[in-house]
DNA sequence: TTAATAGTGTCTATGAGACACTATGTC
DNA sequence: GACATAGTGTCTCATAGACACTATTAA
């Protein structure tokens, strides 16, 4: 048999195969805490638990996994976040009553001034600050892929200045310093947070200054670039 | 209808879902280069041509995704790799002729000597010098896994010694310098290397030494928390 | 003025890079 | 002895930590 055969008469449901699913970890910073994004579950199983915004890949619609996570976030916050990032691949037997079932995890950040207005528009969708999240009881095994999202981004506090993107566009570099110090659970040194921040040359000064007590404090924003960069020598733990 | 109806009456292949597989980058040090494990291909599509070892989950036998992994690993190469690791997942409308597909990666490592007699005993699989990779027409997108396989490993030695499973069990700094030397593309200082890997306490000398040309050198082995360290400043670039 | 927050000067400590040196084996 | 490879001593340099200092706003 040659491959145009094959092909023609490939049967995509020949052989059983596991349930595949997106889900995505979508984290901000709101009062000086970090908080994720949960969504109610509509359907069964796990009906009317809270768990990770994320479904099924359209085979029409989307062309790559990305696309398929993106298009869920954006259907839950009414916009595309402007850090997106694979997490990991959960997969197994049990960890969905339907039979064995993986899902492809991706990391996300945003502001949440970003989409306060979709998410308040409705009643399915609401961030949960990290520290409540012990009390309550998610779908799915969505409570240990939110942990590890969060280790991620832990790490990423420590060499790269990637957790910026839970703040506005225009951000001080106070904030962006308390967004790593609860990440890290740790208070660090202003002087070295924002020496190794302007040697390496990530940010850029708006001219604006934020108003709130105390001396004002100039608004930067993120280079390009910024996501990218990794420090050769990470913050202590 | 509750959960249990639903669950009762749960129709696995009601929705088109995209085709998964898994798949590894076996990464091994020969004669001071680094090597991919590369397996023919025997069933369409893209048959007889070479590509990663891999394939579907076993929904019978697999625990895991990992378990899936490594039991393909363990049927190419006889044993199952000392370090195996999720690398990323790739999934798209067009990388397999078939349609959507998924494909979950990781990397693994191994010394070669380990599972040389198994190799060799078959005729589908051999090591291939990444450096000849170029030439060759891999299947699928498995050229540009195992490029990000090889990015990935090359971060890690620069913050770890994880590359140290790609040689035996015992080995000296002077082949673990070289493996880190060839992944960096770049001559290390034997000082700063061996300074750092004393001081993070990895290894444990194990009393004997290899006798090749020039004065014996220490045999060490890893010990078994190795694989988790990261030093906090990385070697340069 | 004080309170509050933003931002700097400068010293110390750690650890990587450089490189010359010594040590131990074979021939 | 020469050669080859293993392993060390020690200086420099970059950068994080510590912490006291100055700067700029509002009330």
């Amino acid at each position: 048999m040659n491959e145009e055969t094959y092909l023609r008469d490939y049967d995509p449901k020949a052989f059983d195969s596991p349930l595949l699913s997106v889900d995505a970890v979508l984290f901000t910073y709101r009062d000086g805490q970090l908080e994720v994004l949960l969504v109610e579950r509509s359907n069964h199983p796990e009906m009317g638990k809270w768990g990770l915004p994320g479904g099924f890949v359209d085979l029409d619609v989307d062309e790559t996994l990305e696309d398929t996570v993106i298009r869920k976030l954006k259907e839950k916050t009414g916009v595309v976040p402007p850090y997106v990032e694979q997490l990991s691949t959960v997969g197994n037997r049990s960890r969905d009553k339907r039979g064995w079932s993986v899902t492809v995890c991706y990391t996300a950040l945003i502001a949440h001034q970003e989409c306060e207005t979709h998410i308040d528009s409705v009643s399915d969708a609401k961030w949960v600050n990290l520290k409540d999240l012990e009390k309550l009881d998610l779908a799915f095994d969505h409570k240990s892929i939110i942990a590890a999202g969060r280790e991620r981004l832990k790490q990423k506090a420590l060499y790269s200045i990637v957790p910026a993107y839970t703040l506005p566009e225009k951000f001080t570099l106070s904030d962006l310093q308390h967004v790593h110090e609860v990440l890290l659970g740790k208070p660090l040194q202003k002087k070295s947070f924002r020496r190794r921040i302007e040697q390496a040359d990530l940010i850029v000064d708006t001219g604006e200054k934020s108003a709130e007590k105390g001396r004002p404090a100039t608004l930067y924003r993120l280079k390009p670039e910024a996501s990218q960069h990794t420090f050769i020598r990470n913050l202590e733990l």
